[in-house]
DNA sequence: AAAGTGAATAATGAATGCAAAATCGAGTCA
DNA sequence: TGACTCGATTTTGCATTCATTATTCACTTT
């Protein structure tokens, strides 16, 4: 066995690939139309792999497809906000709860450094460091948890939730507040307390919801000052 | 506005629901190559759009595609049924949470309609009667939860796990375990007992996937007497 | 000037074409 | 008999083409 395993892959499939990547990191933006004959340049590849990536991308409710007007980045709405935080509530918790089953001693102490860590740049006020820990954690909690088929759910959510998400800016008192939770999070996963941990991790979603509604409510405030 | 909506859909969509379709009655079994010519004769289209329903498909996890050689109905394997069977339960717990809160004095008395028809199906001994109530109450409980997010997801899961639910023969002590859950279920919704409604769903999903780990022995057992 | 009209242009959706890869199968050899 | 070869055939992935549907924009009408 050599040591470079040969990937073969489909072109459709990078391409979603990078299709995602540019979703992410807003190079398109949601309600934006996809523009198909310049992303064919740019990846180099003809109309039919982009547009099995599209096809591919729409089942994930990455893109919506109109018919006879091509792809639109997917905008997620203040309705579906409300749907998609729950049942990210809902599965982030079922990942605590399995990962307190699971967690080994090794793996809960690298999250005691990380949580420090978080803590560290809260106390400094370092918002982008923060945000790294913080993500750190909690894709350590879904490892832990060891359930391929709800990480991938989870992921997909995330993404879908990226651009509100992204939009939030935490005030003093939420970010206390997300702290305080992260806190929580810990002591419940260093007592193995499943159902606990659960609970903060749902409550921690709560939180976080209320925030991106704030977040959006003041978009559309500044949106109508503007208009 | 005349009544009849013009409905316009793409090819590839409509392929989709055919193909799900298919593979939910098992016209094509899991592990089965999907035959690519075959089916563009069949629909009467030509490769792009059935292709464009292949990766669609196979982005829901129904497929898989394998480089160079096209796609497979997907399988799954006893791992997978270990990941995917939580997740439900999480998420039907969740509906049965949302439910509690939002449903309609209306509809929790069909629902107990529901139930006792269920419940005198089981008396009786009448499998599929009873099996089409049973699907019927948790869909109800699903459109009380009024969130289509979830249901969207829980249908895909519902989808994957088709064959895997499809195989379990229920005992007699199992079939009395399922009456008794559903017995505390409608208590609790009649209760309005979000918290006590998600423990016994996620309870319920768990006596299932109990027994679909049986019927796989079962049928592993099988196969390994006929080699 | 604003609203409407229609031809020219662009885009979308689906079918077809083509090169590369996989599969099949007759023939060969141990 | 069973494993192996290698050319023929089929299948697959992607590019290209073509018909249909949107969009644009110069031009008319009020």
């Amino acid at each position: 066995m050599s040591g470079t395993q040969i990937v073969r892959r489909n072109l459709h499939d990078e391409i979603a690939v990078g299709l995602r990547e540019m979703i992410v990191k807003g190079e398109l933006r949601p309600g934006e139309k996809v523009p198909e004959a310049a992303l064919c340049i740019r990846f180099g590849v003809s109309r039919t792999p982009m547009r099995e990536a599209f096809k591919a991308l729409a089942a994930e409710g990455l893109l919506t497809l109109v018919p006879n007007r091509g792809a639109v980045v997917a905008r997620i709405t203040r309705e579906e906000v409300a749907e998609l935080f729950p049942v990210m509530g809902a599965l982030e918790g079922l990942a605590g709860e399995l990962a307190c089953a699971r967690i080994t001693e090794a793996k809960v102490a690298r999250i005691r450094k990380l949580h420090e860590q978080m803590a560290r740049f809260y106390e400094r006020g370092e918002i982008a460091p923060y945000y790294r820990s913080n993500r750190a954690i909690h894709e350590a909690i879904f490892e832990a948890a060891d359930n391929a088929v709800l990480s991938s759910i989870f992921q997909n959510l995330l993404t879908r939730t990226n651009s509100v998400r992204f939009a939030v800016k935490k005030s003093p008192a939420r970010w206390a507040e997300a702290v305080a939770d992260h806190e929580a999070m810990l002591a419940a996963l260093e007592a193995r307390d499943g159902p606990g941990l659960g609970r903060i991790l749902r409550e921690h979603m709560r939180h976080k919801i209320e925030m991106v509604i704030e977040a959006l409510d003041a978009r559309d405030a500044a949106e109508r000052r503007r208009s």
